[in-house]
Parts: structure tokens; C-alpha cells; sequence
DNA sequence: TATTGTTATACTCTATAACTATA
DNA sequence: TATAGTTATAGAGTATAACAATA
């Protein structure tokens, strides 16, 4: 392709780093981080804190250090996200009654409210971007991930 | 899980975000991103600046332009990159003969030493990172990835 | 002694705007 | 008027170390 010395323009597709599953990974990634980010913007909230907030709302009473492990973020973090959440009145902190070094991060009324709004977006922003594939093709995808993401 | 009122301890997985194709996407994605930073740390490189490292080696001539189209980074982060890549002698920036404003970048025998080496590693964490698929299920997973990260 | 949340710091990555030289 | 490379800068994201309160 370009052994006649020219530079090509979009030929760069067929370099072997095309077949690289890193690669491949990391370019569909942006995509997705893009979408999610766009999709969640208009509720004050990011794919970060989207995460954190979904965690929070559907009956678990995670600690800081809980949401830290599961979303492989260092705890440092968790406390910038939870301040952000929190100053939003999304999320609150409560004593964990079993350890009282602890916060318990459980969701407002409202985060509870702008999560089932936001949840709509990203999963309406997620179907756009996976649309290339069948359904039975985004769940062979799902399956095959979970077992990549999920090795521990 | 947690209707009881008591903090679990890992029982996250079981709420709807694990279910979700984007956070199931950008935990493989760290994985697969620390992973690769590990095996390319010996080197002097790291994912990124593989990337470009890549693009040079196998007859291609890219310009700066090419390779921010590609790995879908901003022009300026093209110029850091190559930067880093050459002070390490790895490519060399050559005028363009076909437009005086841009700089074709191409692989020393130097840069084309160290990818072959370093694709060995590289590909060696992506195999270690992936040993819960099996060989088929990894095509499978990387035709699946190709569709969603190449859309256009 | 070890752990939870916190603060501080630094380093990478990402996004943006402006400038120059060419087209 | 638009494009290639460059510079500068600011904002995310990430990683690390240290500290007070508690286990």
C-alpha cells in the first residue's frame, strides 16, 4: 500500500495494530466515554459519577471504600466524586452503624429522581453507538467482556 | 441484596451497571490499558506511544495528520508524542514531498529494533490478559469491537 | 497494627484556542 | 480561505504518600 513511497491517507487501517485487540478495545472505549459523557451532561453528571450514583440507588448501602474496590478507583477519588454528588444534594453521607470510621453513600429523593431520567440517556446513547450490532450480537459482546472485566 | 439495611461487602456486581455494555467496556479497557502500559514500560513506551510507534514500522509514511486521524488524537498530542518518540531516536520527522507543510514520520532502524521486541510483550500481556477466552472467542470479541470502534 | 476517609501533590491525558507557514 | 504543525494552557483523570480517627 504505501511501498511505493507515497503516504496514504486512510490506508493506515490494514497495520497490523488494527488487529489488536488493546487497540480495538481502547478506540471502542473513547467511543463509548464520549457518548456517555454527551448523553449525561445535560443532568450535571459525567460516566464517572453516573457509576457511582447507580450504585447507590437501587437498595445497596455501599461505603466509600465499597465503591472505591467495585469501580477499581482509588479512594482519593471516591471522596472528589462523592463531594461532587453530594454538593448536587444527589447523594448523602451517612455514619456506617457497623464501623464508625466509615460513610454509608446512599442517594437522595432526587439522585434517585435524576438517576431514572439519566439512566434513559446513557442506555439510549448506548444502543446508538452499538447499533452496527444485532441484539443478540450486543449480548454475545456483553457476555465476552464480562469475562475479560471480571477475571479477578 | 441489601434490603436489610447492611453495607455489603461485594455485592455491587449484582446491580444494573455490571449489566451495562459501557462499564463493562471501560473495566476491560483498564485492564487491558494497565496491562499494556506494564509490558511496555521495559521499552521506553507506553500504549500510546506504541500506537504511533506502530503506524511507522510496516511501509507507512504517515503524517502527523494521519496518525491524529487514526488514533483519533488532537494534532498536538501527535506533536508530544513524536517528540518523545524521537529524542529516544525511535522515528524521524521528513518533509513531506507532496506538501511543504507537513512532516512525514518514519521508523529509525533503531525504533524498528525496539517495536519488534516490544510487540512480543505486548502481545504476550494482551494473550495473559484474555486467558479466559478461548482463540475462537477472541476473533469473536475482536470482529465484535472492530464493527463498534470503526462505524464511521 | 491495620483500615477508613481525607488532604495534598504530581503526573498523565484530554480539549481548546491561537499562531506560522504553507496550500 | 483552509490546512499542517506547533505552542500554550486548563481541565480531567490517575497514582502516591501521609495523616487522624477508629478497628
Amino acid at each position: 500500500m504505501a511501498t511505493d513511497g507515497t503516504a496514504p491517507s486512510d490506508g493506515l487501517a490494514s497495520v497490523s495494530l488494527a488487529a489488536d485487540l488493546s487497540f480495538l478495545m481502547a478506540r471502542a472505549n473513547a467511543l463509548s466515554l464520549a457518548a456517555g459523557n454527551a448523553a449525561l451532561r445535560p443532568f450535571g453528571l459525567s460516566v464517572r459519577s453516573f457509576s457511582v450514583l447507580a450504585l447507590t440507588v437501587d437498595g445497596h448501602r455501599p461505603t466509600q471504600r465499597d465503591l472505591a474496590t467495585f469501580l477499581r478507583l482509588d479512594p482519593s477519588q471516591v471522596v472528589a466524586l462523592v463531594d461532587g454528588l453530594q454538593q448536587r444534594g444527589f447523594v448523602e453521607r451517612r455514619p456506617d452503624p457497623n464501623d464508625r470510621r466509615a460513610n454509608v453513600v446512599v442517594a437522595t429523593g432526587e439522585g434517585r429522581g435524576v438517576y431514572s431520567s439519566a439512566v434513559v440517556a446513557a442506555r439510549a446513547a448506548e444502543r446508538e453507538l452499538h447499533s452496527a450490532l444485532d441484539p443478540a450480537e450486543r449480548e454475545q459482546l456483553a457476555a465476552l467482556l464480562r469475562r475479560v472485566a471480571f477475571v479477578d
